[in-house]
DNA sequence: GGCGATTTGATTGTGCGCAATATTCTTGTG
DNA sequence: CACAAGAATATTGCGCACAATCAAATCGCC
């Protein structure tokens, strides 16, 4: 049944977009942006911002390499962020005093009070979802995020 | 052994950074993208330009509109994409005369002829991982983007 | 102490990604 | 044909995301 008449295997196109693992994570991960916007937006928050907080709620005072190694972004990416988020009120931004060129990011009152209302955030967004297969996925693609992090080209 | 001494189940806190799927397909996304990054640099391309080409070589003549619903983007994403496209000599912009308000997008004979040089990139890209693993692994994701779509807000 | 290599953030420039809005065209109704 | 309603794309403004580059501070070795 092959255009060509021939006897070979079907080969299936290699290029064919729904047949790239890089697009469905593409796909997968603006789709989540989307679901979240709304939801962050009632916190006054941006995805990335909330994935900041996250980090600084889990032990606040972190310096801002070691928050880009948590997140996997670099200091381009994160520095301004920063600022925006310091000029929400959410953050502090200081030289470490013992090495002056470390910067320490430290949530401020209104960055920590933020919390209590975030908690409701990931229950929110996984209602009606099986929990166990959630999970599941979790690993699964923590395992992979490993990987990914290691094959980077000047990071690993 | 909890800190509080008490028998009540461990309770994990429901905003532990490395609990959120959203996060570990945020990280897989753009560390995909950065691998990507210098393969697709030997094309000229960009990721998201590169998703534009696959989807322009599985059937040549796409509008706007079918390019976004077929990537999950908006045309405040993709046209000014295209636009750079169009520069680099990829694809052609052209009004569609049965109906004007549609633009439709082709390739130029360079944007065909890029085809020869991509066809090797998925391989290269999957180079040492188990083929079976990443199809099987695949098939959830693109279910997941199959339930995430449904559950945007304004285009279920 | 002096001095080059390394580490750490900041800056700059380009390219997404999306909400909100504007623009242009088609369609339906009379 | 005129005009309102709707559809499709473009524009604008903001916020990431990263490569490349720069500046400053620390570390190592002498």
């Amino acid at each position: 049944m092959s255009a060509a008449g021939l006897d070979a295997p079907v080969e299936a196109d290699p290029l064919a977009l729904d047949r790239q693992l890089c697009f469905q994570f593409y796909a997968a991960s603006n789709l989540i942006n989307r679901l979240y916007a709304p939801v962050l937006r009632e916190l006054g928050l941006t995805y990335p911002q909330y994935l900041v907080m996250l980090v600084l709620w889990e032990g606040d005072g972190v310096s801002v390499g070691a928050l880009g190694r948590r997140l996997h972004l670099d200091s381009g990416t994160i520095t301004p962020l920063l600022k925006r988020m310091e000029a929400l009120g959410l953050v502090r931004r200081e030289r470490d005093r013992s090495d002056e060129r470390r910067v320490q990011v430290r949530l401020t009152e209104a960055g920590r009070d933020l919390r209590a209302r975030a908690v409701s955030v990931p229950a929110t967004m996984s209602r009606g979802r099986d929990a166990g297969e959630l999970d599941a996925l979790r690993e699964t693609i923590s395992g992979l995020v490993g990987l990914l992090a290691e094959a980077q080209p000047a990071r690993g």
